[in-house]
DNA sequence: AATTGTGAACCTCTTCACAGCT
DNA sequence: AGCTGTGAAGAGGTTCACAATT
C-alpha cells in the first residue's frame, strides 16, 4: 500500500465517529461537502483522503453511511479485538480503565500494571492490578497488542524498553517525553501539556 | 508577529520540557543537535523553530538552557498564571483536577462544572464542584481564561457554545467530536480514540 | 573547531478544478 | 444536475548547506 500520512489516518478515525453519529440519527447518505462541514475541513479533502483506501461513494449520490463505516472500521482495524494493558494506577491509569470510549471500539483493557505494592492485588473498575515484574508472564498470557504508559516521565522510558524488548509495538504515550524506540515501534503521543501551552500561547499571541 | 504555525508551538512546549528535565541534571548549555536527539526530530528543524522568535544561542557553543527555558516560557505565556476550569466530573475531569502537571505550569484550576446535583458541593482534590448553571457568575469571579471540556460527545458543543459567550476563547476539548466555534477562538483536541486508532491502522498495516 | 541562523531547495500535504459517473 | 475521484497546482513545513560568529 501507498504511504498514508498520520493526518490522514487520523480523520479517517474521525470520520469513523461521526459516522457512528450519523449512523445512530438514521442518516443514511453523506455527502462529501457534509461531512467536511461536521470536521471543519474541505469536501476535497474528505474525498482525497479516503481515495487512498478506494472508491467508496456513487457520484451524483455521495456514501452510504453503513457501509463507509465498516469500510473504514476494516481499514483502521477496528474490526478485530486488541488487547490493552496499562502501565501505571495513578489518576490517568485509573480514569482510563473506565473509558467506554475504547471498549466500544474494539479496545478491550485486561490489565493494568504497578509497581506500587499497596495497589498490587487490587481492581479497578473490574481490571487486575499486577505486578509490574510479572509483565513477561502476563504478556504472553493475555496476547498484549498495545500498552498505554501512565507512569511519570522519569519512568516512561524505562517501561517503554522494558515492553518493547517483550515484543510490544505500539504504545499509547502519556508521560510528557518524546520516548526513544527502535523504527518498527509505534508511539503516539498524548501530551496534555503541550495542548494546554499551545492554547496559552495562543491567548498571549492570537 | 510572523504566523507561526501549530507545529512549531507544539514542539516550543516540548523544548521547554525538555529544558526543565536538564536543568535539573545541571545541564547548563544544550547545542540544536542534541535537543534534536532528545525530540527525535533533526537539528535544522530546532534552529528553524527558535529563529521564528529570536536568536537565543551562540554560535561555536549553543543554547545555555536556563535562559532559553526562560525565553521559551515568555514565548508560551507560561511566566503568567492562566486560570483553568473543567467541565464535567466524571473520570477524566476528577483524574485532571489532580494532574500535577498543569499547576507545575502556571495553570490553576480552580473549578469543576457539573449537572449531576448527587455531586454538587463536593469536592474533588480539593477543587469545588459547582452548578453548570452558575457557570456565569463563576465566569466572572474567577476570570476563567480555559476551559476543560470532559463531557460526553453529546454535550460537548452545547458546553462549549454556553463558555463562548460568556466569552473564553481557549477550548481544550476531551470529547470525541469535531466543535464548531467562531474564528477568534481555539479549540485543541485530546482525543484518545484517535491515537489508538491510529496504532490499530498501524497495527494492521505497519 | 564548533555551532548558530537562514535563504534556497525540497518534499509533503492540501486545495483546485474538471472529467467521469450515476 | 449532482457529486465523486483524481491529476495538477498551490501552500506550507522540513531539510540542506553554508556564511557568520564565538
Amino acid at each position: 500500500m501507498k504511504k498514508i500520512s498520520d493526518s490522514t489516518v487520523r480523520r479517517m478515525s474521525q470520520y469513523y465517529r461521526s459516522l457512528s453519529r450519523l449512523i445512530e440519527q438514521s442518516v443514511q447518505t453523506i455527502s462529501s461537502e457534509k461531512m467536511a462541514q461536521i470536521e471543519n475541513i474541505t469536501s476535497a479533502q474528505v474525498r482525497k483522503d479516503l481515495s487512498f483506501f478506494g472508491s467508496f461513494g456513487k457520484r451524483g449520490l455521495g456514501y452510504n453511511t453503513v457501509e463507509l463505516k465498516t469500510k473504514i472500521g476494516e481499514i483502521l482495524g477496528l474490526d478485530h479485538q486488541w488487547n490493552v494493558a496499562i502501565v501505571g494506577a495513578g489518576n490517568i491509569g485509573r480514569a482510563l480503565t473506565d473509558y467506554t470510549e475504547f471498549n466500544r471500539q474494539g479496545f478491550f483493557i485486561g490489565t493494568v500494571f504497578e509497581s506500587d505494592t499497596s495497589k498490587i492485588g487490587t481492581q479497578c473498575n473490574g481490571v487486575d492490578i499486577v505486578d509490574i515484574e510479572k509483565a513477561k508472564i502476563n504478556y504472553k498470557k493475555k496476547a498484549i497488542d498495545i500498552i498505554i504508559i501512565a507512569v511519570p516521565a522519569k519512568h516512561a522510558q524505562a517501561v517503554c524498553e522494558q515492553f518493547v524488548n517483550l515484543g510490544v509495538r505500539a504504545f499509547l504515550n502519556f508521560a510528557p517525553i518524546s520516548l526513544q524506540v527502535p523504527d518498527n515501534v509505534v508511539v503516539k503521543n498524548e501530551n496534555m501539556s503541550v495542548e494546554i501551552e499551545s492554547l496559552s500561547f495562543f491567548l498571549r499571541n492570537g
